[in-house]
DNA sequence: CGTTTAGTTCGGTTTGTTCCGAACCTATTG
DNA sequence: CAATAGGTTCGGAACAAACCGAACTAAACG
């Protein structure tokens, strides 16, 4: 449980989760392939249904949860989705294109405005952004590439 | 200003800052190396003297924003970290050795249990951890590299 | 030494988030 | 068909954040 608390505050922070929404991906996480149950989270989180049933359905819609069912049994075991690792480098291939394509807005209005100054002094230095623009290609590939290699791994084992 | 805005909510969620702490950041960086003033972000992001000013010092104290000064004024003027690319790096290397650091205790965690279960079935499945510190380690390397490259091209110039 | 400039501090209001309980829904079971 | 299991939905309470205005400070100017 102190894993639980300690992995939830670190969740809701990172992927910025409120306080029970953390704890319920931690407990599923570090409960592993058996799965929970929606009950068992009422309980040992000690939460409302209520609570429990929105941030689940909320967790799901996000894709970060997913559930099996076993023959005879109306519960839903709840895992970590099962292709969360790639899901979370797509999220941050993604999020690295939107801050290149920013930056890359910021550029172009600062060179518009660097046209209509004559004193170079007075001109906008663009090396900020160019140094930025290098970092998050850079830092894209190797992703990319890190996402390749994660791939091929899945299929040769 | 659309740009200014854009930025914000932009800045908003990633660095997760308060509305006008955001907007003050997205300024100062549209702004450039002529600074802009206390007096010049309350009048033109329509925001209180107290409200800029908390957030200004907070943003200082988070080493985001800088200040130069001009002899004869007694204003301060505002431009954003020289170093905050390579600033920005190294907290993206901190948190993911925290991640590591995390992913490797639930590990140590999972071992432990499965130490005393005999059937192989029920044992933790590991995979998921290890994936996910082969995929921090990778790219821990490889933004440190991007580290180097960018602090031997700042001297190069 | 009174006034202006540049900014800080504090208390309070507004706004937003998070959680809860109670009532409700829909299958299944005795 | 009443009861139970497994949830969902909604209104509101409790708490936290973001922002503001007013009063204040500290340096510099006249």
């Amino acid at each position: 449980m102190a894993l639980v608390e300690k992995l939830g505050v670190h969740l809701e922070g990172r992927e910025n989760l409120a306080p029970v929404a953390a704890r319920i991906m931690a407990y599923v996480i570090l409960t592993g392939k058996r799965g929970t149950t929606f009950d068992e989270m009422v309980t040992v989180l000690q939460a409302s249904k209520s609570t429990i049933s929105t941030h689940l359905n909320h967790l799901q819609d996000l894709k970060k949860l997913e559930y099996f069912t076993k023959t005879g049994d109306r519960k839903k075991y709840f895992i970590i989705n099962k292709d969360s690792v790639l899901h979370h480098i797509n999220e941050m291939i993604k999020q690295w294109e939107e801050v290149a394509a920013l930056h890359k807005e910021m550029k172009a209005y600062k060179e518009a405005i660097n046209e209509h100054i004559t004193d170079e002094e007075e001109k906008f230095d663009l090396t900020f952004h160019n140094d930025y623009l290098r970092f998050v290609k850079d830092a894209s590939a190797s992703i990319e590439n890190l996402k390749e290699n994660l791939i091929k791994n899945k299929f040769n084992l």
